[in-house]
DNA sequence: TATCCTCGTGTGACCGGTCACGTAACAGCG
DNA sequence: CGCTGTTACGTGACCGGTCACACGAGGATA
């Protein structure tokens, strides 16, 4: 408000250097000020700032990681999932990676083919990013992160467990599939997720494992696609052919699809056959009747994933340690009941 | 494999001056290689490449975004919400972004207050985006958004259509109303999403005015949150004290839990009270029964979005024109039927 | 044969920060 | 009073690209 009402009609954006001539300090100072250096006097540090607020200065993101050589960006690979899991999981993925000073750039897979995996990561290593955390990815994909040999971290999301070690996953599908079991069925189907699904491959174990353990004979897997019209078709086709007194879903949608089916079809939930999902989607509670299943702490797990990565880039662990994600937990509702014959 | 089995046993990455010394040219000429100028000889193109290819060069788009001034970024400032449409629409506008060129940040609004707001856009403001997409805003965010005087073009992706100016939105919902008038009904009921959602409002106008287009005395509209559990605990208590037939929901969820309200005291849809959705999620052709609902086109709208965001960032419209997104659409199951009274 | 133009390529400066120093001013100490 | 150490700041080079321009070779033209 000096001498001039607009401080700078000029096109581009002011620089530490402008911010510096108004403030009258050199440059390297101002660079100290938005790095809040200890090194400097409170009044200098009030005069940059004002100086700053004035110009309305914003430091070039592109200047500092070229000098740094350090781009704070962490990009995330996400499937081509519209599901409240994936979109939970990157929702809480950007807010801890914001939390710790990192930026997010996104990419989704178009489809899981190879080529396409290929250029989504590639198109995420060309902006620099310094850490990978694929969402959910399917099964395919994993070998192909292997054989890029990136060079930076790469941590995968998905509720399978944050890392490889602690698929509680398959507890969790072996917990639904108990519970079935204690009400007394014997002859119980399971609905799997896609072939190359991390997860459905773990939930599909996770049955066969705990039937195993009962003396009962698994049926064969169907592997369907996480659909509810997937759960529908398939169920038209199983109670057709099947003579099963329960059906464990790989997932909520495919659940509910199937119930569906058997409505169709004149029967029902759960007196004539009873259904367990997994996810427990919000609407789970809800559904007719409501459904069985099994809970996910998505956000525990996006957040754990972050903080794990963080680690693997040097970064210190911060505040707030390593929260451990919840732990899978059945839900039960009234989509399950002992058989009645 | 010249001289050397390993090219550069470096930490750095390579730049474009170490492609230029392995391909005896000058750096210049490799920029002009990635930038693939027409002005070069075939070979020496050629020699360039194989360099490339040999130190696995990658172009560093900071550099590349500080010498030109462009980043090439587009901000997507998204809700917190995990639901279908959500996450397609984001989905849309990456794979349209990413055609174009562009590269996607992304930030998660952790409420709409107004401080929260501000500082999810300064987090993608100092990443220097060239553009923001707002995804389903809500309206508290609007005028925050003017006020702040963005200097980049800011385009609004919500299921009331790309721009304020087709908003379709309130036809969708006058087209659910109508149908249930269509059906006989007269005392309808509105479960409206929340008051700051731009698309809840303009659903609620529809349900107004299409009301009273027939002449009908609309009720006040209940303001939800667009989960089921809402609507279901609204169902309960709209049951008890209102004497409807039938029910217009602002979203699919809301409509599920409030046919489970109608289940839980023991009345039937559609026989005592018909229920019509809005958004046609995948799953709403399973519920029981099967929801009316409007169908939206979430990534033609998402796709829509960014083809104007580049116009206003004087990108030529490209191949594909613009499309225009599909319109909204009366999806007819068996949730609704005449009154039986 | 001198002049001009085009094509293909090289040179220096610059984008806006950071880093490693250099250097005044002032204190404490023997 | 000279020496060293610390504090608070300034200077030059550099990160890895792009831009404007310079420049030599060769063909067309006068």
């Amino acid at each position: 408000m000096s001498d001039t009402d607009i401080p700078e009609a000029t096109g581009r954006a002011p620089s530490i250097r402008d911010v510096a001539r108004l403030a009258g300090v050199s440059y390297q100072t101002v660079s100290r000020v938005i790095n809040n250096s200890p090194q400097l006097r409170p009044e200098t540090a009030e005069k940059v700032r004002s100086a700053i607020a004035e110009l309305k200065f914003v430091p070039n993101q592109a200047a500092r990681a070229l000098a740094t050589s350090r781009s704070r960006l962490i990009g995330v690979l996400g499937p081509r999932a519209t599901t409240h899991g994936v979109a939970s999981m990157v929702q809480a993925v950007e807010s801890a990676a914001r939390a710790a000073g990192y930026r997010l750039t996104l990419t989704n897979l178009a489809t899981s083919a190879p080529d396409d995996v290929r250029s989504s990561i590639d198109h995420l290593m060309q902006q620099g990013v310094e850490g990978l955390i694929a969402v959910a990815p399917q099964t395919r994909v994993l070998p192909i992160l292997d054989e890029l040999k990136l060079p930076v971290p790469v941590q995968i999301v998905s509720s399978t467990g944050v890392s490889t070690s602690h698929n509680d996953q398959a507890a969790g599908a072996r917990a639904a599939v108990r519970h079935l079991i204690e009400l007394g069925h014997t002859r119980i189907l399971h609905i799997a997720g896609p072939r190359d699904w991390v997860e459905a491959d773990h939930r599909m174990r996770g049955y066969l494992a705990e039937m195993d353990a009962n003396d009962l004979s698994p049926r064969p897997p169907i592997l369907g696609d996480w659909t509810a019209q997937f759960g529908f078709e398939a169920g038209i086709e199983l109670l057709r052919t099947e003579d099963a007194t329960a059906v464990f879903a790989g997932n909520d949608h495919m659940a509910l699809g199937f119930m569906h089916a058997v409505r169709a079809i004149g029967r029902s939930v759960p007196e004539d056959i009873s259904v367990v999902g997994f996810d427990d989607v919000p609407e789970s509670a809800h559904l007719w009747p409501p459904l069985t299943t099994v809970r996910q702490d998505f956000v525990g797990i996006g957040t754990r994933a972050v903080t794990d990565l963080l680690t693997l880039l040097g970064e210190s662990a911060g505040e707030g340690a390593l929260v451990e994600p919840g732990h899978l937990r059945l839900i039960v509702r009234s989509s399950t009941a002992p058989p009645s014959r």
